[in-house]
DNA sequence: CAGGCTTGTCGACGAATGATGACATCGCCA
DNA sequence: TGGCGATGTCATCATTCGTCGACAAGCCTG
């Protein structure tokens, strides 16, 4: 008896919006490299083909997946007091990926690959360094938007690569509250 | 006119002391997907046959590399004093290549790359995050050299993304002064 | 019901990659 | 000097990848 699957309804906007989400998610988890057409279709259900005819070449989807990550919730929604507490929450606490860095996290999975790196470093550049630095605002902007992007990011980095070992509970909050006043203190000027 | 180069002399050892030379300079500046079996050859001027037949795989030719960075400088050694000051000009003014982070730098450059991220992480926990973690010491010292060394790879990140443009003299130095403060605190306890 | 545009699948191509085994060439040693 | 092991090259394979054109199936309109 062979399991056959119900056809995806003939709905194009809907798989289209599928496929992006999909790819969205792949890209998320893994470099540009890794995420194929086939697995992204895959995902869908859909051929792979479909996914060239919607969205042109690999890059022009992996560029639509960039711009779309600017609609979620943002880093700089938020109280700027409490700028601090909240980044370092959901660096050390947040679940993997709803949450506010995950647009972060999909340019740093792909930042290594040759084939991805230009236009991760312009999306960098647009719609992060350069709308941080201006939220920033005060003295050596630049400077202080430069090392409070390189600790966060450092820190998405660091729980990439000490992913499988968890701290206790303790040692989290602890954490927490040293990278919180440290991102705090640079914010603040 | 043919410009015929000079056959390399026949010599094992040194032309696998080249291979294992150019690979580590490659796996420095590309990703592990990035970097061919050829494009490694190439540089030595040595059949990609060659690189395979002395080093197995090339998932063994990146283990070799990652096992021989560690022969390099290293952060640890110094003044612990000035532990800060010296990781943050190495970071922020360091050539690109010669200092004491061309370790950390091929872990980074490859810790998206599905097929090396194994082995990158094996290698971050074994020849950095620990040894870091016991020379840190002290109180929380699990929790400091995380945040520490999540800094350290923040800022080379950082680099990375913002490499074409250059801050003023002036603002080097500053974010120099802050990121070492930031980090000697944290050292310190 | 019939035509036609839309939506999706299938098979294949060309390029690039890591890897392998057969072959050529160098240098040492008897 | 003749031969033999060490050193390096060449051609090639199998696989994977992104992409493309031809074809099939579905849905709406007349």
């Amino acid at each position: 008896m062979f399991c056959q699957v119900a056809p995806r309804p003939r709905n194009a906007e809907a798989t289209r919006a599928a496929i992006l989400t999909a790819a969205r998610e792949r890209f998320s988890r893994e470099s540009y490299d890794d995420v194929g057409m086939r697995d992204i279709a895959g995902d869908v259900g859909v051929d792979a083909a479909l996914v060239s005819r919607y969205f042109g070449s690999k890059e022009d989807l992996f560029l639509k997946v960039l711009e779309h990550c600017g609609d979620g919730p943002d880093l700089m929604d938020g109280d700027r007091a409490t700028f601090g507490d909240r980044v370092a929450r959901e660096a050390i606490f947040g679940s993997e990926h709803d949450g506010q860095l995950e647009h972060l996290l999909v340019l740093l999975r792909s930042i290594g690959s040759a084939k991805a790196s230009e236009l991760v470093r312009r999306t960098a550049d647009e719609s992060f360094f350069g709308p941080f630095q201006a939220w920033i605002g005060g003295r050596d902007a630049p400077v202080r938007a430069r090392l409070a992007a390189a600790f966060i990011m450092g820190m998405e980095v660091s729980r990439e690569l000490t992913g499988g070992q968890t701290l206790t509970r303790e040692q989290s909050e602890n954490m927490h509250a040293r990278m919180a006043a440290i991102l705090q203190a640079i914010i603040d000027g």
